[in-house]
DNA sequence: CGTCTTATTGACCATCCTCAAGCGACGTGG
DNA sequence: CCACGTCGCTTGAGGATGGTCAATAAGACG
């Protein structure tokens, strides 16, 4: 156990100094994934190649080059439907770290995908390429587990935007949002940053942007949620969680 | 051309004499989904066994062969989720001809199932080996495109719930399933049998029961839903797709 | 320092929920 | 056969939640 534990920490820092800084978050996700070996990661990151900018507004995918996965290797985006009055519901918010395009989960294909901020990606055809290549690697097991996580991410949001009232839903939503990023290495249990328009969290929360004003000020009144300029801190969140009508150990 | 098309449709012919009529659903479904060439779906027929039967209120997939995944052949079932306060709501209405558990799309595995009529059903195991074993036959095919529906269906539900009021929630929800319904034959373009008590309508919509109830009557004082004895009648296609905020094709 | 976007606030209105009562169909037991 | 539940549906009344409109404030950015 001692010895396991040791390699696994001491491979994260090595990688940590050897991969560039932009790969980061990306490998961070990837490791907490799919605990992928040593072997594997160093070679994974030496394939990470194509890395593109979006400014802000773009629709990344909709693109001549539209069959090719991305990862997110920084800023936000998100897979969004519009009705014909103008109405949008975003389905589902991305963040660094996440895949979009064909090989990704739901929500993240097949749809529109909107950065909104500006954003960078990076190919994520090598990855895809190592998972066909070795059937029981980690590269595999994390890819595997994202496509799950990404279907449980959707029935989250058919949840909250079904059975959850107004609060319910933002604070679900921010709980949601910590647990990811944290994944990333770009928030921990208690804050996070949180880059967007309150325009961008009614569409996805099936709200008005009046509304989500009005609920993001009843949060921070009793002390729930603090908000300085794009930047979240969650006092208390156990009970945040509990308002969102979660379990316990999700706090 | 022509020769295609009298071939197919000759097969569908010898198949419904063929094969029992319980089958009819699953197979006209599977075909609509993937056109099956005759000596694949024949192969189909003679392998498709494991009929079970569930009452309604059963859960069929907390079983302890809960790993099988199962056609159902007759009968709904829905995909749920509970709050702690009791709340539902559910994620995915399943008709005849669906496919569940471990090799079916988004919203029909790792949550509830639970049987919401009396529900007849086929083990799945012989189609998911006949798609692993012809990577490029009409069984595979069809499950590829069934999952892909899947996924759509889940989105559809965010698109219900998050942005749709509820006459347009209500409308959108009698589309999808006489659409879904007619893929199976057991229903056409303008009726279909709706065996559901407000209750589970209600809980899909994420409505109160009191509410659908009012919208049940405001859609047929508007003469756009006829709905006598668990049969509903569509008189007018077109203009409920477009109250439920869907495109003309639609309808 | 103007201009544009984003956020907030108030007033009013629409939607939807809850509670409660009543009704009808159906099944069960006397 | 009828009395009596139970269950599902409907209806009314009143209240909570959330939306719209419009004006203002606060940032962001050239």
């Amino acid at each position: 156990m001692r010895t396991a534990e040791a390699t696994v920490r001491s491979d994260a820092r090595d990688l940590d100094g050897v991969a560039p800084e932009w790969m980061h978050p990306l490998l961070r996700r990837l490791r907490t994934l799919g605990d992928i070996p040593a072997d594997e990661l160093s070679d994974l990151v030496a394939n990470l190649t194509g890395r593109m900018r979006y400014p802000a507004g773009d629709q990344p995918l909709a693109e001549p080059g539209r069959e090719r996965p991305l990862f997110i290797l920084k800023g936000w985006a998100a897979s969004e439907r519009r009705l014909p009055d103008g109405r949008r519901q975003i389905m589902r918010l991305l963040v660094p770290g996440d895949l979009i395009g064909p090989a990704a989960g739901v929500g993240a294909r097949g749809l529109p995908i909107v950065a909104l901020t500006p954003l960078e990606t990076v190919s994520a055809a090598a990855a895809v390429e190592m998972a066909l290549k070795r059937p029981d690697g980690g590269v595999r097991r994390a890819l595997a587990r994202s496509a799950w996580r990404d279907e449980q991410l959707i029935l989250d949001q058919v949840r909250r935007t079904g059975r959850l009232g107004g609060a319910e839903r933002l604070a679900d939503l921010l709980v949601e949002l910590r647990d990811r990023l944290a994944q990333t290495g770009l928030g921990d249990r208690r804050r996070f940053p949180l880059p967007l328009t309150q325009e961008v969290l009614a569409d996805t929360l099936g709200l008005s942007v009046v509304h989500v004003s009005r609920l993001k000020a009843e949060l921070k009144s009793e002390g729930l949620v603090e908000w300085r300029g794009g930047l979240v801190t969650l006092p208390d969140p156990e009970r945040l969680a509990t308002l969102a009508c979660r379990t316990a150990r999700d706090a």
